[in-house]
DNA sequence: GTGAAAGCGCTAACAA
DNA sequence: TTGTTAGCGCTTTCAC
């Protein structure tokens, strides 16, 4: 295995002029450079990045922890994060961990094995405390989600997310202005101190301001945020309240289940009932009718995310919060209400 | 940050001792390796990976080339590898790269600057050339493919895949049970020296077995392994081909984006056209009607794949070529075709 | 059972 | 512009 020694030897030239060429340091003539990298080329060489890391006062390695790395939200993310760190001169450490992970223990012990400077975690939880995320000790970023039921100081981390209570208003908005009012909502948990309970507040806030009375019944709680939890809970939901005629979901995924689920019980959508969710994965282009759902912009999030986060560690940026926007793509699977008795 | 220098001062030991009590060496006195445990304990010690990785002749991390990653097929595999090498102390280093990618090239690189000792690649070419692998130079796995049309000695590499020729001749098969003759095939390409091709073969095999004869025509090639290639491809081609009742698709993503297009020309699944696919993905249990497909043992795949390369690095096993058999999920996209004219 | 010392591959002073 | 050299933190001979 070829090493700056080899190059050096083949060229007849020192260490340290190799580790120049290689590091595109100004002071190095352009005929160097070029033996240089023509023999790193025939010689084979790739530089050990242990040796790198070693060496350098700290290393250019960004973790990223991903919860529930089964959802397809997130792998535009995390592509977006890997190139996003690339371009930026980082490497991205991946870890995947299962969907009610501890991705602040995994992230902390993360960041320790491999030296990382930083760390973004995508999917995880809305109520840290201070106390949680000490073990840390490097900038972070909380991605898709926001410390909404944490007490952690504004100033200690970022976030890069959309404003969850927000945008679930608009959804249900989207189903009230076709005259639905019997709107179910299907999420993990409404008390689940996280994302369900954020957009649950939305739909609350939405329904309240269009005077229509909150039924508690119409909650459609699935307790294990899955396509598999979400399908057996509209089964059994869509038999006891019948009288339903839209569901705001809080996932695509958790959308696209409901979807069988209804059609397995014979009811159409959106003539039945009307169906909206969050996210707009590639593959909510594909189900019949197209869902409607408000598109979270995927790449975005991650760029974001990995632009802050070297800002803090480049440029010792402060941290910062932002909120995006959804956009609005109309599919096929939210209609008007059918009046069901005129009488 | 402690080192094993601060630990040795702080017990009063040199630092090979305390590298010796680290790493579980039997002599060193019981005392003494609780008295460096204490001070880890209380120093806050965590090892230092790259200057372990830099002096020791091996890593113990095994690197996982993706290629295609957005493909949600990917997804399961990559966790049970990533769980299997957990599980035999060894760490998963991740990397993805695009559906056209050059996934030995960024292989060979990963195991250099990673140092790895073996390496996993997932939904790679089945044309390697010996030149084409020899810059890898460990030991390492194909995953979900085979060097079909490469010249690879079958003793240079291991493998892990299905048998896509008589996988495709399995679901070909199905749908000749039913009736059908005019059975198109959606794939990447006919001649793509890869999957495609190999399934493809499976293809025409079956008809050719079933008596009917071949039209080159009912292809439908998408160029792209996507779903927005797929989609396009099929919309087209059920204007111009009316004439079909049947689809193979080579992959459960391209089939769904197939049912789309088959839903928005008004089609019927399965009445008009018939559906039948390879993979099994999660999301092929929500459509409407549920894909018919052959579930390929994703699990399985990724935890046999991890098994060969450890064998073969810590034992010195012999390298393997292991097929894998599909189940076939009985959906409904599957009908009997129906007679069109029986003047 | 323990210590001293060499060296893994690399980068960055410091010299020239 | 280039070379010499010290060390990053760790493991591992080789002595004792």
């Amino acid at each position: 295995m070829a090493t700056i020694k080899d190059i050096a030897a083949y060229c007849n030239v020192a260490v340290s002029t190799v580790s120049r060429a290689l590091n595109d340091h100004p002071d190095v003539s352009a005929e160097t450079r070029r033996k240089v990298l023509d023999a790193v080329h025939s010689l084979h060489y790739v530089p050990n990045n242990a040796a790198r890391d070693l060496v350098l006062p700290q290393s250019d390695s960004i973790g990223l922890v991903v919860r529930g790395a089964e959802n397809p939200f997130f792998t535009p993310i995390i592509r977006a994060v890997e190139k996003a760190c690339e371009d930026l001169g980082y490497t991205m450490v991946l870890h995947q961990i299962p969907a009610g992970g501890d991705e602040v223990g995994e992230g902390a012990r993360l960041v320790q094995s491999k030296r990382l400077r930083g760390l973004i975690m995508l999917g995880g939880r809305y109520d840290y405390t201070s106390d949680d995320v000490s073990a840390i000790g490097v900038p972070f970023v909380c991605c898709t989600y926001t410390n909404h039921f944490g007490d952690l100081d504004a100033g200690s981390f970022s976030s890069v997310s959309i404003d969850d209570k927000a945008e679930a208003y608009r959804a249900v908005k989207q189903l009230i202005d076709n005259g639905h009012t019997k709107i179910a909502i299907l999420l993990d948990s409404k008390t689940d101190r996280s994302i369900s309970e954020r957009r649950f507040c939305g739909y609350c806030e939405a329904l309240a301001d269009a005077g229509i009375s909150l039924d508690e019944g119409l909650a459609c709680e699935t307790v294990e945020f899955n396509m598999g939890a979400a399908f057996a809970c509209v089964e059994r939901f869509i038999a006891e309240r019948p009288d339903i005629t839209a569901i705001f979901s809080v996932a695509d995924t958790m959308a696209i289940a409901a979807m069988k689920a209804i059609a397995n019980a014979g009811r159409t959508i959106p003539d039945d009932i009307s169906i909206i969710s969050i996210d707009g994965i590639e593959m909510s282009l594909y189900t019949v009718p197209t869902l409607t759902t408000l598109v979270q912009p995927k790449a975005l999030i991650g760029e974001k995310a990995v632009e802050i986060l070297v800002d803090v560690l480049d440029n010792g940026g402060k941290t910062r919060h932002v909120r995006l926007e959804t956009t609005l793509r109309p599919g096929g699977t939210v209609g008007r209400v059918h009046s069901v008795d005129l009488a």
